[in-house]
DNA sequence: AGGAGTTTGTGAACGGGAGAACAAAACGGA
DNA sequence: TCCGTTTTGTTCTCCCGTTCACAAACTCCT
């Protein structure tokens, strides 16, 4: 999924842990909004979804945060993985795409709470410029490089049609971002030190669609 | 991520496998809409952006479906990964929570495509209900029993905000479906024979401003 | 017909993650 | 202070997934 080429880290977190660190992030802050001053890795496990062991160990990546025969302080524990994930500082985002999934992504509070800002809607469409969408300006997917380096993105967001992805992730890279979420169709290449995650919803529904077909199978036997 | 509880299968094809099998189905639908008549197992490879070796043995789970010296038949293999994911039939699915993302999920062809059918939008908004969407009319959220009694539906999308999610999950498994592709925040619980499905945007954004935190970090040193 | 070249399918080694189980540490009450 | 209770942090084992490497099988050319 990711193409992990960068530089290797000096205390490094297994992948599948840094993956959950953001459903731990999300459950505590949950707890904290729910007045919640300290809980257990079982009941952190629970809200989380997931095995009690497993937070614990995840957990144990970063540090020694929690008291024995306590717990863990939620809010504390919460400022920790925060700062290990690197949320607590501000990350400027640029979303290239503004059909269907950009709009919903432009208005999507899930980034902005988090640390994300969307700094710049792009699409290629002359017809979409000046459009406001969630507040922010409809752009030419021209104006990339001026806002990147005005704005220091790092990461972009591509939610344009698969054929014009490719040429999407090679002008993004080429002026500087280095990690890209990719909504869009197929396969992107990108050079070493360039992460790309890819979400795919046609992908998700059919591996339900699998096991749906099993389970129909089995009621006929 | 998904509750695996139901019926075990004949021959069980491993999770991680079936993850990719619609990641080889499309870069086979590709290169059959580009004309190629047969391909290696390394082409495909990088085509569907994955290891050769692996991709061999995904598909030797499905069958011996090649021809040494050879490769595979576009078309052919295509049927096959198709059969055996079960796209070759037509799954109704019903989508709940209409907002920016529901919106978006109504438009994406790539279900359609697929073999999935969306026989309903649904909301538990009034003023939202009649408004047209992807040639759609928005219906009652209360409607849902009779639309999955009437159409079979076993999968259901839910796009609605995290605190309506649990709800909205409870009444679709009461009312017969099985599988669930989850859209908002936190965990949903249900019942055992019950699949659920994922897809959380933050999250894959948290992950990428970690590495790219790391990224930052190698360079001061 | 036979040999050289290709490519699949799979056996085996390897690495990483999941879960059980337990020791270490903190708290609370007597 | 001492003992029982709670809960963390960690070790150990098992299992799944990835990758390598190679034999089997097929084609093509002579």
């Amino acid at each position: 999924m990711t193409a992990r080429t960068s530089t290797e880290s000096a205390r490094d977190i297994p992948e599948a842990t840094v993956a959950r660190l953001p459903v731990y992030l999300r459950a505590l802050t949950a707890l904290s909004e729910a007045g919640t001053g300290t809980c257990s890795s079982e009941a952190l496990a629970a809200a989380a979804g997931v095995n009690s062991a497993k937070l614990r160990k995840d957990l144990s990546y970063l540090g020694s945060y929690g008291t024995r025969g306590v717990g863990y302080d939620v809010d504390y524990l919460r400022y920790q993985i925060a700062r290990e994930i690197g949320v607590t500082q501000d990350w400027p985002v640029v979303i290239v795409g503004i059909g269907n999934l950009g709009h919903a992504l432009a208005n999507y509070s899930g980034f902005r709470s988090r640390g994300f800002r969307t700094v710049a809607l792009l699409d290629a469409d002359p017809a979409r410029h000046g459009e406001m969408v969630a507040g922010i300006e409809v752009q030419p997917f021209s104006d990339l490089e001026s806002i990147v380096a005005e704005h220091g993105v790092a990461i972009g967001v591509i939610a344009t049609p698969a054929v014009a992805a490719q040429a999407v992730a090679d002008r993004m890279v080429a002026c500087g971002i280095t990690s890209i979420l990719n909504f869009a169709a197929g396969v992107l290449s990108v050079p070493a030190g360039v992460d790309v995650r890819k979400v795919d919803l046609s992908v998700e529904l059919q591996v339900l669609a699998y096991h749906e077909q099993r389970k129909a199978q089995g009621e006929l036997a």
